[in-house]
DNA sequence: TACCAGGGCCTTT
DNA sequence: AAAGGCCATGGT
């Protein structure tokens, strides 16, 4: 990867990255195409465009330092994922997956958010799960440009309280949304610890929120903890093991990049079979 | 274990 | 245009 610094943005080169798959394979709510190969949205607080260019991409509106600092974390950019690819292949993924999810990075969501976010996505379709976080960063986020807000923080969660989200239609997620806000305002989860112990701890405290099964706390794991090895089970991955794998499957086959072989599972079964 | 919980997208009639 | 299935689930 190679950064350089062009008039109004920055210019990443000679990294492998799909742009619309990642944005689009379901692990994040808050971006948007907006042009030809352009995306735009917010990530860590901040509104971001940018651009897919041969071998790379072009961020509007930032510095070196800026990426450095916090997006090369956010696209994961510091991972060989051409050596994923070599090892999941060894571990049996099939071809489809590894070509369907070639190009596709884990953004390393903010904790909270992703907390937030995939609580919000149960029993949920993805168009209506993108509207309900869009109207929730309207109503409690700050203003970050004209019409974009940041994602709300859990003290202003916590502080809207169930009636307060009412605006948002979140049905009987609300009552969770609430739990999971008030828990990480008054430091009984505390989410960046959770990066540094063992997933299955990391689950298990997840899995104190109300709302907060195996599959969401696996999800937060794996796009806000940086737990790669973490590996949702939905109703899209167990049509997949059913289909390719049969009853005698185990994520762990797939070892510490589990979560990875599942994105690509999940992108393969739900954007390109039928 | 089966059913239920907002709401709305999306496909089928 | 109306109806019904379904949805990156978990609680009871």
């Amino acid at each position: 990867m190679n950064v350089t610094q062009k008039t109004g943005g920055i210019l990443i080169t000679d990294c492998d990255i799909d742009l619309y798959k990642t944005f689009d394979c379901g692990q994040c709510f808050r971006f948007d195409s907006t042009g030809e190969q352009t995306f735009t949205g917010v990530a860590l607080g901040r509104l971001i465009s940018i651009k897919a260019t041969e071998g790379g991409f072009y961020i509007d509106n930032m510095s070196c330092e800026e990426f450095e600092k916090d997006f090369v974390r956010y696209f994961d950019l510091n991972r060989d994922y051409a050596e994923i690819h070599t090892a999941l292949e060894k571990a049996g993924l099939h071809q489809g997956a590894l070509q369907s999810g070639k190009g596709i990075r884990i953004l390393r969501q903010d904790p909270w958010e992703a907390l937030c976010s995939f609580i919000i996505s149960q029993n949920n379709n993805i168009p209506r799960i993108k509207k309900i976080i869009s109207s929730l960063c309207v109503l409690l986020g700050n203003k970050i440009d004209d019409g974009v807000y940041s994602f709300p923080t859990a003290v202003q969660v916590a502080t809207a309280g169930v009636e307060g989200l009412a605006p948002i239609k979140a049905g009987f997620r609300a009552k969770y949304i609430i739990d999971a806000a008030e828990r990480v305002a008054d430091g009984r989860l505390e989410l960046e610890k959770l990066s540094n112990v063992p997933l299955s701890e990391a689950i298990s405290a997840l899995c104190t929120v109300k709302g907060v099964g195996p599959k969401v706390a696996s999800c937060v794991a794996l796009f806000g903890l940086g737990h790669t090895d973490a590996f949702p089970i939905d109703v899209w991955i167990k049509r997949v093991i059913d289909k390719y794998y049969g009853n005698s499957f185990s994520p762990d086959s797939f070892g510490q990049y589990a979560g990875i072989a599942q994105q690509y599972l999940f992108y393969h079964e739900r954007y390109l079979s039928k």
